[in-house]
DNA sequence: CATGAATGAGAATTCATTCAT
DNA sequence: TATGAATGAATTCTCATTCAT
């Protein structure tokens, strides 16, 4: 799947640690499920994440369990109802973005970093499991609650490989950091569309978007001004869709 | 609300032709309406555009018709279900997107013209009517139905503002045009998130990303190549949302 | 079905007014129903006293608007949910006792009053409607929520037919009035096990417990003291069993 | 708890032989069961007393299970399903109020006996479990599953302390046996209120309602009839609720 | 044998669409 | 013709009972 990326030395999203999955973590840290309901509580998430991701969070509960192939009353064992079966999605998903993060920050140029840490968050994949990347690619996951999650435990890492991209001389000086976010919100716009008929594409246009950031593509002064932290940070945790 | 943009001379949004609106054209074509007819028409479309792009497409056919000031029963009488409201009300916002193509490629100097239409087409409202404004500012209605109907009406137009542009050097030769229509799409991420909190602040990132397309811009090539417009169309046209 | 009770003079449940039915009012003062909205809520109404008062509160939903030959979501319309109609139900039963306890203050002797009262509040029945009676003779409905509505709107008035009667001296000088409300309150289960096999014998069992309260019974000192008022209120307003 | 009661010598609970509880009988009389099988049915039983006296019997299965601190599969290896659970609860608390009869019988004076025997098999308790005393005092056992356990084991003990009551002058003559039945079946109204806020009162009542009964009571002749033995008995043992 | 996870038939409630007034 | 009441399938969630570990 990880389309070779100009600019970026090799990856090896195999390496990427993806949060603990395998440790048979519950979800909190109660005790170890047992067996057949770890696997139950994996084929359901697994189930769940597709579905979503395909058809929007409207999916019938029934239809997931039928997918994962257990009853109601397991999946209902498991998550006490379906917004705890979304956010569990979401948060698998946010805690190997974050990891990946991590990794970016420690592992990678700073003139680089935010960009392959983008890449490899999005392409990033459980082997045999579709769901995480699938969240990625699936716009109608990105809502107010998804965001809220990127704000609390991922924005502060981009952060930092913001200020390191700057030190290093690859950003404007007219651009602020909440561009960036911004920005890369709309990418969610750009995957959705392009990744399923030419997987990869969105590559190309993330480095146009990065390209406008440079120092080089300075042009005339850019109107309005850019939004504040706490602008942005009320921006994207509106309350949830319902 | 048309924040004073950069670079782009005035604009008078006031006299943009809105579309038809005014003369009686039913929904078809097959013959004017009765006057009372029309109206209830017309309301019914500003009630539905405006519930649902402040509260998505689930808002209740109820609740349309009560905020029409109609009964369930005429709202019926005018579109024989949801699905064909939905369409009309994106219909609406494409008719005027389309005339203000039409003002851009008429009007408005070659490498300026993409991005004046973008901004007008977002901008544009019909005074008194919070609807078209508020489609386009909604991400909720950015679905597969809008783009199709984009891809059919509009995106010839874009088509030659594009070429113009790159005729006057105002594109980088790497880029194609799908690749605005790719970026352009990724705005409504954009707007769908500031809007709210920090109006017209989107035109920033307009430009940033246009910024992006420019010459100046250009540094090493982009990986992949680029969508050719056939994946563009099968992209944008996939199966309506349910 | 009125037995003719030693002691009541000749009792006419026909003119004993019952609530405002008829007169088509909805349920609160809104306006009017169309007929034949009124006409399903009325059948609601009936359909739902009989089952519950046969099968008690768990009986389903859609068995209900099967009973009453409604949709569900006629019934939904009327009633925003279960507990409302549940609501209904026991109002209307408290409205029919109200009217009746007025016409006993105003017309029978003061010794009499209150057996009356309680005879009549059970035996009135809406010709053509079993849901009223019904719903008396069903210790199901006597939950928290019935005795709440009983203790607002019925006891104010039993306490006045208690005082007139010890002041004609026909209770004996250690009975207070609480004991009055409770032992009528037990009288709900006489009626409920006596009634469906032999109809009326409860007047009997009522007539006893009157007997233990005539100053001729006093004998060995009532031990220990009766409730006070509050403890009565306290004791009927527990909270509504789930 | 027992409150001193006027003209009921001193009685003295301890004593009171409740049931075999202690010897290892199993449910019916199969072989003993293996001491541990024992001590869990035990615990079962217990649980279930209590959660179903407070909660009434909706409560889960589960919750049961999880008070007596066993698993499912031992509560369905004990008990076939959750009828046969409360039906083992009720039997307890039938067995315990027998073997107060049978004191009641052979230790009372004639004219106390049922006052004495209602009394105690109400406040009798088995010290470190609430469950015997709590099924008696929750109205929501009281079905007609109990009654008809009622009928069976202890009704004709309670015959007899009537005919000796009668015998000795303390029953009016035209009060006949089934009347104190239907009337202390009614007690079970009284004692469900006051209990919870003022804890015996309904001894009170309980002496208001035998007081109605005593000669001294007799007032006009009573209206209807009484219900005769088979009258009552089919009165309680109507269908089980479901 | 004990455990507690899995099951799946209901339960209440919503909502797009039809139809009587 | 306009109205809004009626419809009922679909949805989320519960819980008595079974069965794999």
């Amino acid at each position: 799947m990880p389309v070779p990326v100009a600019g970026c030395a090799d990856s090896t999203p195999g390496d990427v640690p993806v949060g603990k999955r395998g440790v048979p973590t519950g979800s909190d840290g109660d005790r170890p499920l047992r067996r057949d309901a770890e696997r139950n509580r994996t084929r359901i998430l697994a189930a769940a994440g597709e579905l979503f991701a395909d058809q929007g969070l409207e999916v019938g509960v029934d239809e997931i369990a039928r997918r994962a192939g257990v009853g109601m009353g397991t999946l209902y064992r498991r998550f006490p109802n379906k917004d705890a079966l979304v956010d569990a999605i979401l948060q698998t998903v946010v805690e190997d973005s974050r990891s990946v993060a991590e990794q970016a920050l420690a592992t990678r140029p700073a003139a680089d970093a935010l960009r392959w840490f983008v890449i490899q968050t999005v392409d990033v994949g459980v082997p045999g499991e579709r769901s995480v990347k699938h969240v990625f690619l699936s716009n109608r996951l990105w809502t107010g609650r998804m965001h809220e999650l990127m704000y609390e435990q991922i924005v502060p890492l981009m952060q930092r490989m913001f200020d390191n991209a700057r030190a290093a001389g690859a950003i404007r000086p007219d651009v602020a950091f909440t561009d960036v976010l911004v920005l890369v919100r709309a990418l969610r716009g750009v995957i959705d569309v392009t990744d399923p008929v030419a997987p990869g594409t969105w590559h190309r246009h993330l480095q146009l978007i990065f390209d406008g950031l440079h120092p080089r593509a300075t042009a005339e002064p850019l109107v309005p001004g850019p939004l504040d932290f706490e602008g942005y940070r009320s921006a994207t945790s509106r309350p949830a869709l319902p």
